[in-house]
Parts: structure tokens; sequence; C-alpha cells
DNA sequence: GCACCTTACTGAACCGGTAAAGTCTCTATT
DNA sequence: AATAGAGACTTTACCGGTTCAGTAAGGTGC
């Protein structure tokens, strides 16, 4: 990739336009102490005049800061474009970044090991000054690499996947309950979960959950746990293959790991004739605009994904200012009842 | 943001352990003649050994390529983690850039001005060696802006649109005709749309050209258009008011501009207690996978975003390395017809 | 009137690479 | 045996900033 031929105003010609050297010029356009406000002016004036702005490849170069943070999601790309939760959760994290006009250099990777390579390669090159961990998985090679590399991160995951990293997290396990304990409180004892990736942490962490929670409940209930892909189509086999049994083996209510599975499974009930949260109900997780869009509108634990995301960009910045690890629980996820739940 | 202190390893190190000079080693790292295959072998070598990668910094300060491409996007983050669109498109746009060990710098702007912004100083600090520009306006700016600074740039937007600069498009016109037609073919005779965001230049293109497809019909038909911000509230809104008129008086076809506003429009209709399609047909834009989990599914205009995104991408390599402007017209939105629509 | 500070600024080194010109050695040619 | 030429490297000059050790001018105190 080569670059058009660069005729581009640098330092030195606004050192030149303002009478003054380029060390001048870098004090001024660093706020720095040593010049007079009269020729803080005039250099000022020969830049805008120029339009001229500092190289951030040269300052970067000569060791000061770097304003990229880097994000690499291993999802399948098409799936990504599904999931609201993404965007939205990248947008928290620009409405932080943009305040310190930083940018977010972005990839999507295919494997966690590609995901490493990145890293480190970034890191190397010098091309960004902290990253975003996410979707981290049992025994995740990622702490390591960061540790040894000194690359600043934030992780978002609980602290019991994150290996020692500053993490930022969701109390999942705790939602998960409060989930299940709202449903047994409605009556139901026959509940279901389509869960996600099972080689996600985040999963695993509520699929224990989940399992803890019905087994305590009195009376005994019973329960069904299904790993999906996370996409709109595992979610609709998934809530299939729960809704095939007979009206009175089959769950009463099911929850679902994102949303979109919910909107699927919401539709395969409509499908199969029947009625919700008459015949079942339906619970979702992240709880996007999508939950109120649909008839009837869907519960869903609801999380402020976007406050998440600022949450974690905050905490990079912690990170990168030499903060020391730590770990950064965001409000759990809260319970939001809406249309498809109901006593059985 | 200060980086933390930086023990790393440079190009002088792999030299000395390799027992040559710099530029030897910048030789074999750009894989360029003039070296033995020993010392190339002893080089790559130390390479490994000491864990070094090139810094892309320093090759971009040194005048060679840029290996970043920007893309900024102007539309209120909230709204946006709703879209399917940009997941989709920017995974698309990644697949091309991947193959080139290329990374995409993401912003969210709040207006065209800092968007303008946003391009001079990632040009000027040699930040992006190219970008991609999307959601073009009336009288937009930027191709004046990226014309005078001799950035690179791909324009997603039709030609009328995108004064002058190499675009990538879909023919929005001709789709938005098909769907009217097809609407018409079923008996419709009463349409409405329910269309994006109105300074944008591709809802001005399917607003005119909505209009005279239905004012071409024979017998006469009657339309409605409503502008909206993309938002599902937004659909639902506007649904709402189109038919609240009295049954013989309101549309008994609805158009929406992206799929979000269709299932909006689908829940509102079931919650007036109309039957879609028996009693109003409704058809999408877009076609994520939403469309398919929706009950009744909803029928679309479908538009392979992925490879839209993928030709942006190569357009804009090839913009890159010194094509001339051009014109990509990408295959227009097929209608697939689902289980929304029917005969009036 | 002289030593001593500040203040305001300059000059040069440096960041980690690339690129073009220069050096040295070895082989082939006349 | 002298000359040319190719191959394999090395040297050196940037790229566009930052940083830091100077330095010259003006102000203070005694």
């Amino acid at each position: 990739m080569t670059a058009t031929p660069p005729p581009r105003v640098t330092i030195k010609d606004v050192a030149a336009r303002a009478g003054v050297s380029k060390g001048a010029v870098s004090l001024a356009f660093n706020h720095k102490p040593g010049l007079s406000e009269a020729t803080r002016d005039r250099i000022f004036r020969a830049a805008r005049e120029l339009g001229w702005a500092p190289s951030s490849t040269a300052r970067t170069l000569a060791g000061s800061r770097v304003d990229v943070v880097g994000l690499a999601v291993c999802r399948p790309a098409r799936l990504l474009g599904l999931e609201p939760f993404y965007m939205e959760f990248i947008s928290g994290v620009e409405s932080v970044l943009v305040e310190r006009s930083c940018s977010l250099l972005l990839r999507l990777v295919r494997s966690p090991e590609e995901e490493v390579g990145l890293m480190e390669s970034w890191w190397r090159g010098r091309q960004i000054g902290g990253s975003i961990l996410v979707d981290f998985r049992a025994d995740d090679p990622r702490p390591a690499v960061a540790g040894r590399l000194g690359l600043p991160v934030v992780a978002v995951g609980h602290p019991s996947l994150t290996g020692g990293l500053t993490s930022v997290w969701t109390d999942d396990a705790t939602a998960v309950t409060e989930a299940v304990r709202y449903l047994a409180a409605l009556g139901h004892r026959r509940i279901a979960r389509v869960g996600g990736a099972a080689a996600l942490g985040h999963t695993s962490i509520r699929t224990t959950a989940f399992d803890e929670a019905v087994r305590s409940l009195e009376p005994a209930a019973r329960a069904w746990q299904v790993a999906t892909d996370f996409s709109g189509d595992a979610g609709a086999r998934a809530t299939r293959s729960l809704l095939a049994a007979a009206p009175g083996e089959r769950p009463t209510a099911i929850v679902y790991d994102n949303d979109i599975m919910a909107v699927a499974g919401l539709s395969v009930a409509a499908e199969m004739g029947l009625r919700v949260p008459d015949d079942v109900s339906l619970l979702a997780w992240d709880d996007s605009q999508l939950c109120r869009l649909t008839h009837p509108t869907l519960s869903a634990m609801s999380h402020d994904v976007h406050g998440f995301g600022a949450e974690v960009a905050r905490t990079l910045f912690g990170t990168i200012t030499g903060e020391g690890p730590g770990s950064h629980p965001v409000p759990t996820p809260v319970l939001t009842p809406r249309g498809s739940t109901a006593p059985p």
C-alpha cells in the first residue's frame, strides 16, 4: 500500500513562517511553558495559516503518547452484524475515547491465536497505546501475553476468567439467579436456558449459576440448557427442540443469552402455535431496543451496554497511565418485566 | 495519554544479534534483493529470537506505506448499536483489510463538520492511508476536502451525491421501483414508505423514486411517505400514525427503509389488532437475519451488505494505489418475498 | 559594576525505521 | 594483468516530531 505523493506541511514550515525554531513550535503545541504569549500567538497563527497539525505518527515515534487503542473481536463476521451488543459496546467505548481524541483500531479475527499475534504486532509496532480484550475463554492465553509484553489492557470479563488483568465485568451469576428466581416466583418449575457459545467463559459462568439456581428451588424444578453460537438461527433451532416435547414435559419458561435468540424464540413459539406468555414465557438478555419492538414485548435482563463500554474505556485509560490491576464491576443486569413473561 | 516505559526491541538489537547493519535487516524484512540466503536466515532467526516486528509507526514516518484506513460514522451512537447494517458492513470491509494486514480506524462523530476535521487530522497526522466515506448529504463538504487534501477515499453512495469521488453504490431508485411494482402487482393501491433520515442523500433518492413509481401506476395509486431517524421507535410511531386512519383510508402496504423499523411496524400492527399480511403488508430493507426471525417472516429488499463492505474496501485499495476516480455499482437489492406481504 | 537568576528561545540528538549512495570483494571478460 | 560488473553489505541522510542541554538578553540585589 503506497501512499500518494505527500506535499504535506510540516513543523519546519510552521517554524519558518513564525520565525522560530521547530522546538518552539513543539512547545507551543504541547502547551508547555517557556514561550512568551506573543510568540505562542505567532506560532498558532502560522500553523493555522498553513493548515498544519502535528503528525501523530511522528509524535508517537518521538516517544510520547500513542493515541489509539485496539479492539480485536473474535467472532464470525456474519454473526457480529446481528449482535446489537457489539456496536453498542463500541459506541460506549468511543464516547470516552472521543473526549481524549483517541481512536479505536478495530479488527475482526478468526481465532484466539490470531488475536494474540495481532496484539503483539500492534504493540510492537507501536500502533496502540493499550487494548481492550473481550470474550475470555478457559485458559485464555491473553493475560500471559499482555503481561509478557507489558501491554496495558483491560479485560472484559469476570476476574475468575481474566487471569489477574484489570477487568470490567457484570455479575452474570447473580443476574442468572435473579432471572431464575423471578420465573420461579411466577410459578414456573420447568425452566430452560438457551445459552451462548460454550467455549466462552461467561457462558460457563451462567451455565453453572443457572444450574445451581434451579437446583436450589423449592419445590424442586427441572432445568434444560442448550449451547448455541448466539445466532438467531441457532436460537430458533434450540427453541424448537425444547418446545417439541409434550405439553407436560416441556419447559414453561426459556431464558436466552442474547436478544436476537429471544426474538427467534418468539417467532418459533408463534409458528408452533404456542402463545407467549400464556403457553411459554421468554426472557431475553442484553435488552437492546429490539426487545421493545416485538409483540409481545420481551422481558429482559437489561444492561447498560453503552455505559459498560464507556467504563471499559475509562478503565483502560487508567491502566495506560499506570494504575495497578483492579476489578471494576458494573451494575448487575436488572430484570425488566415486559409482555413475554407470565405465570405458566 | 502517556505510554508505559518502553524497553522494546528495535531493529538495532536485531541487527546487532545477527551481526549485520540495520539496513540489512530492513532489506530482509521488506523482501528486497541484495542479501544472501544465509544472511536473510540469520536475520529472521535473530528477529524471531528477540520477538521483534518492525514498528509500523517508524515505517510510516520513513515515508512508506500506511496500513490503516479510516471510517468515521456520523450517527447517534445509540442508534448505531441497533442497525445491523453497520456491523455487517464493517465486517465486510474487514474481510478485505485482513488480507492485506490493514486495520480499520473507527470513529463515531456527532456532526459532518467534526468528521471533516477528523479526516484532516488523520490524514495530516499520517494516521491513515485512505478513508471510507458514508452517509452522504446534499452539498456534502467531503468531496471538496478530500480533493484539497489529496486524501484517497471511496464514497459509499450514488455518484450524484458524491461529487466526483470514486463511489460504490447500490441502485436504490431501481430497488424502490421494484418494491412498489411488486406491491402493486399484488394488488396494492395504497402504499406507504417509512423512510430514513431526510438529510441523507440516499433517503431523498428513495423518496423521489418512490413517488415516481407510485405515480406511474395504472390504475392510479395513493402514496404516503414519512421520514424517521431509522430507530425502531420512530418506525413504530410512523406505523401507528399511518395505520390510525379508517380502513379504507389507510395504506395496505408499507415499505421500510431498514429492518429494525419493519420489525417495529410488525409489532405495531399486531398491537393495533391488524393481521400481517392479511390487513397490511410490510416490506423491509437491508434484510439482516432479523427478517427471518419474526413471525410472520418479513419480506425484504435484500442486499449483500457484507459483500458491499468488501467491495468498498477493494475499491479503496484501488484508489490508494492511484487508480483514477470511478463508479462501482454493486448488485441492486433484490426482492425476497416472505410472509409479510400478500394481496390486500 | 558584577555575580546571579529568570525567561525565552535555539541547536542537536534521538525515536525506529527506509532508501539511496557508497564500499569492498570476488568472478568474468578482454 | 587490468577492468568491469555484479553481489552483499554498510553508511548516511532523512521522515516529523520531542526533549534537553545550552545560550543570550534582561532584571535583581548588593
